[in-house]
RNA sequence: GGAGAGAUGGCCGAGUGGUCGAAGGCGCACGCCUGGAAAGUGUGUAGGCGGGGAACCGUCUCAAGGGUUCGAAUCCCUUUCUCUCCGCCA
């Protein structure tokens, strides 16, 4: 959520950035207009509650005096200011109401750095700050060669038999796989991996959280009021709770409605959980194969800092996921969403994309995002300064990275000619000592 | 799911219709005292919103929402959460 005196301070550069990214349906002029009625009214309504509370001061004091005339007088008086108040409040708080509407979905304002661009086709890759490309591409590990076509994870994963869209199919619909044996056993090695590796080397402490919440918690980091398409909701009494489709949203409202101090920042989280998603939209796109599911597992990295201090947390969170894939031997690229691209509530993104040679493609396995205070505002997640002086929090999250993706990328970079996957060595250790699973014994 | 008890400031805790954003204590901050510290002592110590350059003023907030009343932390209703007992369960 912006902040509405910004927005008037800066009614140019409100309506400029926000004609870079997609469905922007207010105008700053109107929201300042909304804002003028919202203080109008509270000024209403407060100068009748301070008349009232002036008088009904001055009728305890006749009671105390068993003054009876004068308290019957005043009171009399303070009834015809009864009404005034009733419809003031009325007033202002649809005032009020209609402004945080409106405010609720507004997208984030991308930074000056961000590629202006309609979609995808307009991000550009990412180097590293002052990083030139050859330095940068020098520490990431490089693309494997394959003396024949490389093959899709789900034709290795079928062949061996041990991942299972069909079965799914019946126990759940279309967007559904079963995983089975050593590659079940690979699926959570890569999680438990990427799970120590956060916690022992990056900084982050790990969290079990809920995986069902309120609506509260998902305005909080904006899937609603705009995306509830894209979730799972499940009935609760006379409420629901929703499924949560990252665990940003479980992460990031650890702070909500709290007045941080400034020395427990910045607050680094993270957890593997499974994530839902309705992909309702998605009708076509990524069909064969465990690419796009309904539910996959994730483990998401979540910071909360200063103000100051989230821009080089965001290189750091971009970082850590890196590590990920250089650890886990997959070529990478980084991309820095162009404005078209990039989600509701970032003010920047990076995507890792790795490599996958059964597509030839590069694909999206990491999102790395910072929000500047947007979400903050929508919990009322603050912090206190040395100086006594509150401020809005900024949010990051990241992930590091998508398990179902790192799966598919380590089949699809680890294959061998005979169909069977090689095991990373990072990951043997989890796959007690495995060095390969799959082949034809 | 049933029965009961509760929810007050960073924490503990007083407050059953009037000047209460709220006694007292703890904690914290600053000062005095001290060679330094402890003890002692003094002062200060919530947030939102509106107005104002600021000092400051107004308003709202005692779990949340609604109601009664001239006036609500205090009375009524609903909801949420916590605790105890029973049931059930991993």
């Amino acid at each position: 959520m912006l902040d509405i005196n910004w927005i008037k301070a800066n009614p140019a550069a409100f309506d400029a950035a926000l004609s870079e990214r997609k469905n922007v349906p207010f105008k700053a002029s109107e929201l300042i207009a909304m804002d003028e009625s919202r203080r109008s009214a509270i000024a209403a309504v407060e100068d009748a509650q301070a008349k009232r509370n002036a008088l009904s001061k001055l009728i305890g004091q006749a009671k105390a005096q068993k003054d009876e005339a004068k308290a019957n007088e005043l009171m009399a008086e303070v009834a015809s200011l009864k009404d005034a108040i009733q419809t003031g409040e009325a007033t202002r708080k649809e005032a009020e109401d209609g402004l945080r509407n409106a405010l609720l979905v507004i997208p984030n304002i991308p930074l000056d750095e961000v590629p202006r661009g309609a979609d995808e086709a307009d991000n550009k890759e990412y180097f590293g700050l002052n990083g030139s490309p050859a330095t940068a591409a020098r520490a990431r590990p490089a693309k494997p060669s394959f003396s024949y076509k490389p093959k899709e994870h789900f034709e290795t994963g079928e062949a061996m038999g041990q991942m299972d869209f069909e079965v799914a199919a019946k126990i759940s619909g279309a967007r559904f796989v079963v995983l089975k044996s050593h590659l079940a056993r690979l699926e959570r090695s890569i999680g438990q991996f990427m799970l120590d590796l956060h916690v022992d080397q990056h900084g982050y402490t790990e969290v079990q959280p809920p995986l069902l919440v309120k609506d509260d918690a998902l305005y909080g980091t904006n899937q609603l009021p705009k995306f509830a398409d894209d979730l799972f909701f499940t009935p609760h009494g006379e409420s629901r709770l929703a499924l949560i489709p990252t665990a940003e949203v479980p992460l990031t409202n650890f702070v909500r409605e709290t007045i941080l101090a400034e020395d427990e920042l910045p607050l680094r989280l993270t957890a593997l959980t499974p994530c839902f998603r309705s992909e309702a939209g998605s009708a076509g796109r990524d069909t064969r194969g465990m690419l796009r599911q309904h539910q996959f597992n994730k483990v998401e990295m979540v910071a909360i800092t200063t103000p100051e201090a989230s821009g080089d947390e965001h290189e750091k969170m971009l970082a850590d996921a890196e590590d990920v894939l250089k650890q886990l031997g997959i070529h990478y690229r980084v991309m820095m969403l162009s404005t078209g691209d990039m989600g509701f509530g970032a003010q920047k993104t990076y995507d890792l994309e790795a490599w996958l040679p059964g597509q030839d493609t590069y694909r999206e396995i990491s999102s790395v995002s910072v929000c500047g205070d947007f979400q903050a505002r929508r919990m009322d997640a603050r912090v206190k300064g040395k100086d006594g002086k509150i401020r809005h929090v900024h949010t990051l999250n990241g992930s590091g990275v998508a398990v179902g993706r790192a799966l598919i990328a380590v089949m699809e970079n680890y294959q061998q000619e005979d169909g069977s996957i090689a095991i990373p060595d990072v990951l043997q250790p989890y796959m007690k000592g495995l060095t390969s699973i799959g082949a034809k014994s």
